[in-house]
DNA sequence: ACTCCTCGAGTTCT
DNA sequence: CTCGAGGAGT
């Protein structure tokens, strides 16, 4: 290949690579298997190494210390999902755990469940992958599916190995947590303090003062910070650690318990925490548990809890997933930190939909490292529940979250002469009525296009990242641009080219920087740029009540145009009409979305402001999204093992050629797809005289 | 009628 | 991340 095509191939490669990037991360249909997607990563791989000097500076791969800076990192994505814990806090959430762990399995009560208790580390997991026992690339855990390409960063731990000890697999992907040790955290702590007040004081000075220094809260926030710096010379520098505890993907088996696996990370040269056990049986839990709160305090890092997987690899399977987080695991957490302050009164925020919720304003204390203001009440229920009233004071914590919460009031500290708080009656934005619906649990502004606070709202949502995703219009920006009166709907959004002198009058936006000069010229071609969009994303940017990304994805596959749904929607007014039967057909929705889709074009000024808007952006056509597949319409259910690809990679594809995927076996089922170990669906599916596949078969219908 | 499970909506702080 | 509610299946 001379040097010409291979530069064109790059191109090329780079550019499907960040389609499907794209495609992927915006929820969107995936437009490739993830074994495709890993081949083309892998042929983009083998070229660069045979042609570094064409290496683009938008590669994929990003692996090298000559990456640009300029926009961040770079999207990798997960060969397995990095998934969340459900997490317990009492030996009655392990209980629960454990039998539902033997329910699953249908276990008796005298075989005991094995599992590997390990600290869980207050730090930042990260992917790590080997091809053929060399370190590829790494990724933080981003938002599960895929996470940002921090390689470089990674590269520069002592604690991880370039390349593995042999034996190893082909290819495997290893999961670890990258954290910082208290006493490294305390003394760069202080040498950042320094350096923070070294250039203050040069500022005040009148000097050059250099870069902002940031000053971190706790180990956690270090180790993020330090990870995610775009130059690998100063992570470098940062005194970071790492221990192996899981595995992602691989191309072998390497062990039959989590026990064995964490031996082999250990033969293959990682750290492994040397805390971690093998506890026979569960009554071993709760021990180990107290043990490891007892030595917490004094251990190097912080630990938040510790992490319970049953040591089976082969049970591990059998289990899976509920949602987002394995059923063969779960985090049992220390007691969170709690701190105790004033109530000094209780704002109510008004939300897109109208949603008034109740928000604690609170004298600042410190929890856990980090300074509260806020807490959310949730509910007038919460409040009255706590009995919470201005000026009490209040038990805060953060528990296995971020989110503050109130826990309890401590009646004995309350001032003389409280009344319990009353809910409004009016919404503080815009004065209508504020009802709360019988046997709901929320209360709700009635002024619906009148309201203030809910346009602001749903112009925020709007212009968000997973709607129209326009850049540079944040909600501070949104705010003044309604507040000025250049924008009150979405429609306006799309006229404010006329305006851009005006706009680079107001301070902060004009022109003595060079940031700011071409803020407001960035802000208008971010928005020029967004006046095609998926029909999916158009649907979900409108805001309608219940209406979401995954709703909006069902309207936009069902109706493929815009003019197709309105004019559905219209009709679909009618109860009983044609339109209405086909809406409530759509797998997914029912009465309750059906109407609110249905009072949204009731009300002519919303159906007006839409078409409005309709001549400023273009829906694009949803995609068929295989209509006419071999899979168009049929309901397929998953069970058992599949050898070469996970169940929800499997069902992923299954939907991307038109088929729905149901969790369990029913008369409405068309095939079922048997993997390895299939429990009762197979035989179900056998007496209801469902199509039965095996993986090959499946993977023949599906032309892989 | 009851039980999963998924989706939507709201929220905090860096 | 959590809660509540809707939807689908038993």
């Amino acid at each position: 290949m001379t040097e010409a095509e291979a530069a064109a191939e790059l191109a090329r490669l780079a550019g499907l690579i960040a389609q499907a990037n794209l495609a992927y991360h915006q929820h969107d249909a995936p437009i490739m298997t993830d074994a495709a997607f890993d081949a083309l990563l892998a042929e983009n791989a083998a070229l660069e190494a045979e042609f570094p000097d064409l290496i683009r500076a938008d590669s994929p791969s990003r692996a090298g210390p000559g990456a640009p800076a300029a926009s961040g990192f770079a999207k990798l994505r997960h060969g397995v999902p990095m998934l969340s814990l459900d997490n317990i806090f009492a030996p009655e959430g392990f209980a629960e755990f454990c039998a539902s762990v033997r329910r699953f399995l249908r276990l008796a009560e005298d075989i005991p469940l094995v599992f590997v208790g390990e600290p869980k580390i207050d730090g930042l997991s990260v992917s790590l992958t080997y091809e053929d026992g060399v370190f590829q690339r790494g990724a933080t855990r981003g938002d599960g599916l895929e996470g940002e390409d921090i390689t470089a960063n990674l590269r520069t731990l002592d604690d991880l190995p370039q390349m593995l000890k042999p034996p190893y697999p082909a290819s495997i992907e290893i999961r670890g947590e990258v954290f910082m040790d208290k006493a490294d955290f305390l003394a760069f702590l202080a040498e950042q303090t320094a350096a923070f007040e070294e250039r203050e004081r040069r500022r005040t000075a009148g000097e050059k003062a250099g870069e902002a220094i940031r000053i971190p809260v706790n180990p956690r926030n270090a180790a993020a910070g330090s990870l995610r710096q775009l130059n690998p010379e100063v992570t470098a520098r940062r005194p970071l650690k790492l221990f192996a505890y899981a595995q992602g993907s691989s191309s072998e088996p390497v062990a039959a318990t989590h026990w064995d696996y964490l031996e082999r990370l250990r033969g293959w040269g990682f750290l492994v925490n040397p805390l971690s056990e093998v506890l026979p049986d569960e009554n071993a839990a709760a021990g180990f548990q107290q043990r490891l709160g007892e030595q917490r305090a004094g251990l190097a890092y912080d630990i938040d809890g510790v992490v319970y997987k049953i040591d089976d690899l082969a049970l591990q399977t059998r289990l899976g997933f509920v949602g987002r987080a394995p059923r063969w695991a779960v985090a049992w957490k220390f007691p969170a930190e709690r701190a105790t302050t004033i109530l000094q009164d209780i704002q109510i925020q008004v939300g897109r939909t109208g949603a008034l919720t109740p928000r604690a304003v609170m004298a600042p204390v410190n929890v856990g490292g980090v300074l509260v203001r806020h807490a959310t009440l949730h509910n007038e229920d919460e409040i009255s529940r706590l009995d919470a009233r201005i000026g009490d004071t209040v038990v805060i914590q953060r528990a296995g979250d971020v989110i503050p919460q109130i826990v309890e009031v401590v009646l004995e500290r309350r001032p003389p002469g409280t009344t319990p708080w009353q809910p409004p009656t009016v919404c503080p934005a815009c004065g209508s009525h504020a009802v709360r619906p019988p046997d709901e649990v929320v209360r709700r502004c009635t002024g619906g296009l009148i309201c203030p606070a809910q346009a602001v709202e749903r112009l925020i949502h709007f212009v968000s990242r997973r709607a129209m995703d326009i850049e540079g219009l944040g909600q501070e920006n949104i705010q003044r641009l309604y507040d000025e009166t250049l924008v009150h709907t979405p429609a306006d959004i799309f006229r404010l080219a006329p305006h851009a002198e005006t706009l680079r009058g107001w301070e902060g936006w004009g022109g003595k920087s060079k940031t700011e000069a071409k803020k407001v010229t960035n802000l208008l071609a971010a928005i020029e740029a967004r006046r095609r969009v998926p029909l999916e994303r158009f649907l979900f940017a409108l805001g309608i009540r219940r209406i979401g990304e995954q709703n909006a994805k069902l309207l936009a596959r069902h109706y493929r145009s815009f003019a197709a749904w309105r004019a559905a929607m219209l009709e679909a007014r009618v109860i009983g009409s044609d339109a209405r039967l086909e809406l409530g057909s759509i797998q997914g929705i029912g009465p309750a979305i059906a109407t609110e889709l249905t009072d949204f074009f009731d009300e002519p000024r919303n159906v007006e402001a839409l078409d409005d808007l309709a001549r400023e952006v273009t829906p694009d056509e949803a995609e068929t999204g295989g209509l006419d597949g071999p899979l168009a319409g049929k309901t397929v259910v998953f069970t058992g093992s599949l050898a070469n690809m996970s169940r929800d990679e499997a069902g992923a594809i299954a939907e991307r050629l038109g088929a729905k995927v149901a969790k369990a076996v029913s008369g409405k089922t068309d095939f079922l797809v048997v993997g390895a170990d299939a429990g009762s669906k197979a035989a179900k599916a056998a007496a209801l005289g469902i199509t039965v596949l095996d993986e090959d078969a499946f993977r023949a219908i599906c032309g892989i």
